[in-house]
RNA sequence: GUGGUCAUAGCUCAAUAGGUAGAGCACCAGGUUGUGAUCCUGGCGGUUGGGGGUUCAAGUCCCCUUGGCCACCCCA
């Protein structure tokens, strides 16, 4: 064991995963860029306040966050998502509406690590504020959507549900205090702590004694404002419209308190984790205020990349692509010809790596070989005295000896560049 | 945070009832002095996560500790 590893729920990413991860976030940004979204880069630390504000009643909030007091006596904390810091930016420069941003980057939960569940995670997401619209709500989920086809995802589901208007959401927990309240000591001691901070959040539970109990709670369609149904019911349509396949979950509710009206929630194919929520998002009509900001509408959704990959290992798509090199220079003479040839090959755009600490010519094929390189351009005795190359395909054919002035004008056309 | 489980070479694993650590892959070097992927030979590589204890003897048993994984919790 070396002396230092990295400290739980902390990794690196190594290489070739992470330029998969790199071309995650690029498909990412080719999905939402053509739909008008732009990148807002937030910092990773902010006052305290800004994730206080969202919801003092999460663990996220309350107890997960990395916070601390700066040298300059401030209390910050590092973002446990990026949403908040979204809206304090909105508030902070008041751009014009509609603003629609994208975002990439960790974040940070102190919570016990599994596999998919680090306390340094990575999420993308998008946040469009300033639009009422329902045909945005569907515009958000389907750029969910289409991102997992674009990863070649088949077998994500989508979950919706709507929590109401904020009037509506306050009457629908009240009665699911009275309801649950009802149940007294037969619902699980979780539970019961959780009936007195937020009773929406008992819904979500797993434990076996609140199952029925759940089961008979009242539902929040029963709560609807007219708006707020004719809002959820557009938004239905529009889905359809797309033909974006969903499921209607009542009893969805999502871990943040700044929710209203449309939330949904995309889970992975595979079954047998309690991981398996790759994203979600919703309405969250209310925050920019609360931020100080003017009262503006707002949605996003954030994923997981982390999940999001696992979910692609499972069913086999977007695969971690071997480097592709052009030319690996193999220089048998001392080394100096290959760090002029692998110059002026690169100064032509060719991808060009060459062997180093002037190894056998045996040793230096191997690494051209594992290298993945299309050709192999070698210098030996011979070669240096006649003032030529030899080229050499690596996946099959025959090499040749070429003066060494014609070797770009040969590689490019060879390989129609 | 609570409970469970695991931890042996860079990686994946093996080691009969406690007896003093081995394989495959990877890596390096050779296979008649200029060329890779296959094949053959050899080599490098481990105070068995760390600390303590029981024992003549511990990778194997006990305790503590660190970390991974699983469930709860929470959520991405």
């Amino acid at each position: 064991m070396p002396e230092f590893q990295t400290s739980p729920g902390m990794r690196d990413i190594l290489p070739p995963e992470s330029g998969r991860w790199r071309r995650f976030t690029a498909v990412f940004a080719e999905v939402v860029e053509a739909a008008g979204y732009q990148q807002l880069i937030p910092p990773l630390l902010e006052d305290l306040g800004v994730f206080t504000r969202i919801g003092d009643a999460t663990d996220v909030v309350t107890k997960e966050m990395y916070d601390f007091v700066d040298k300059g006596k401030r209390r910050v904390a590092l973002r446990p998502e990026q949403t908040a810091s979204v809206c304090r930016s909105f508030a902070q420069h008041r751009p014009t509406v509609p603003w629609k941003v994208f975002y990439s980057g960790p974040n940070f939960r102190y919570e016990k690590p599994q596999r998919g569940r680090y306390r340094q995670f990575d999420q993308v997401g998008v946040e469009v504020l300033g639009v009422d619209d329902p045909m945005l709500d569907v515009e958000v989920i389907s750029l969910g959507w289409e991102f997992y086809r674009a990863l070649g995802l088949r077998q994500v589901t989508l979950q919706l549900n709507s929590l109401g208007e904020p009037g509506d959401r306050v009457q629908y927990v009240n009665a699911l205090r009275t309801h649950f309240e009802a149940a007294g000591e037969r619902l699980s001691e979780q539970s019961r702590i959780t009936l007195t901070k937020n009773p929406l959040r008992i819904l979500d539970s797993k434990r076996e004694p609140d199952q029925p109990f759940i089961k008979s709670a009242p539902q929040i369609a029963d709560f609807y404002s007219e708006e707020a149904a004719a809002h959820f019911d557009a938004v239905k349509v529009g889905l359809r419209a797309l033909d974006i396949q969903f499921v209607e979950e009542p009893k969805l509710v999502r871990g943040l308190d700044y929710y209203r009206r449309t939330i949904f929630e995309f889970l992975g194919g595979t079954l047998d984790s309690a991981q398996n929520a790759l994203g979600g998002g919703g309405r969250y009509d209310g925050l920019v205020q609360a931020l100080g900001g003017p009262a503006t509408p707002g949605i996003g959704f954030a994923l997981g990349v982390d999940r999001t990959l696992i979910a692609c290992d499972d069913e086999g798509c977007f695969d971690a692509e071997a480097p592709q090199l052009d030319v690996f220079v193999v220089d048998a003479v001392g080394g100096l010809e290959a760090a002029v040839l692998t110059s002026d090959l690169r100064a032509v755009g060719l991808s060009v790596d060459r062997g180093y600490d002037n190894r056998s010519m045996k040793a230096q094929m191997k690494l051209a070989n594992r290298s993945g390189a299309s050709f192999a351009v070698i210098v030996g005795e011979q070669e240096r005295a006649d003032g030529a190359v030899v080229i050499k395909p690596m996946h099959g054919g025959d090499q040749a000896t070429i003066p060494r002035s014609e070797l770009i004008a040969h590689l490019l056309e060879t390989m129609n560049l």
